[in-house]
DNA sequence: AATGTGACATACC
DNA sequence: TGGTATGCCACAT
């Protein structure tokens, strides 16, 4: 019952980011309650591949909206293809836009 | 049980 | 202006 593992809930907030936004680790971790854990957000994306349920992790990037975890995925180029047939544009390595594509788990999930 | 790890974030030089 | 250093904490071994 009682607490499920800190990686459960950030699948689950990341489960729930819209097809075309995305979001940093730090609002992640934050909106988890755990505002100090941001690294263990990207940690848990690197188990995320093990999860039964799939993850788009793909919709996760840094505070800065540069795809830093692209290099986890079978392809670098993945991470970029993926964001981009979702209707956003990668331009060197980062997204742009960011701020306006950028979905805030502490807005949207009240 | 203890130590190592990291797809971040921030501060400092 | 950019690289380096440090904090941070839950998971893996």
């Amino acid at each position: 019952m009682p607490k499920q593992d800190f990686f459960e809930d950030v699948y689950e907030v990341v489960r729930l980011i819209p097809s075309g936004k995305v979001t940093s680790y730090g609002a992640i971790a934050r909106y988890l309650g755990a505002a100090r854990s941001s690294r263990l957000v990207g940690y848990a994306m690197n188990a995320s591949h093990n999860q039964a349920t799939y993850v788009p992790a793909h919709r996760v990037v840094n505070r800065n909206g540069l795809l830093t975890g692209k290099h986890h995925f079978s392809d670098e180029t993945r991470m970029q293809i993926l964001l981009e047939s979702e209707g956003l544009i990668i331009e060197n390595e980062q997204v742009k836009d960011f701020k306006i594509h950028f979905w805030d788990p502490n807005e949207a999930l009240i």
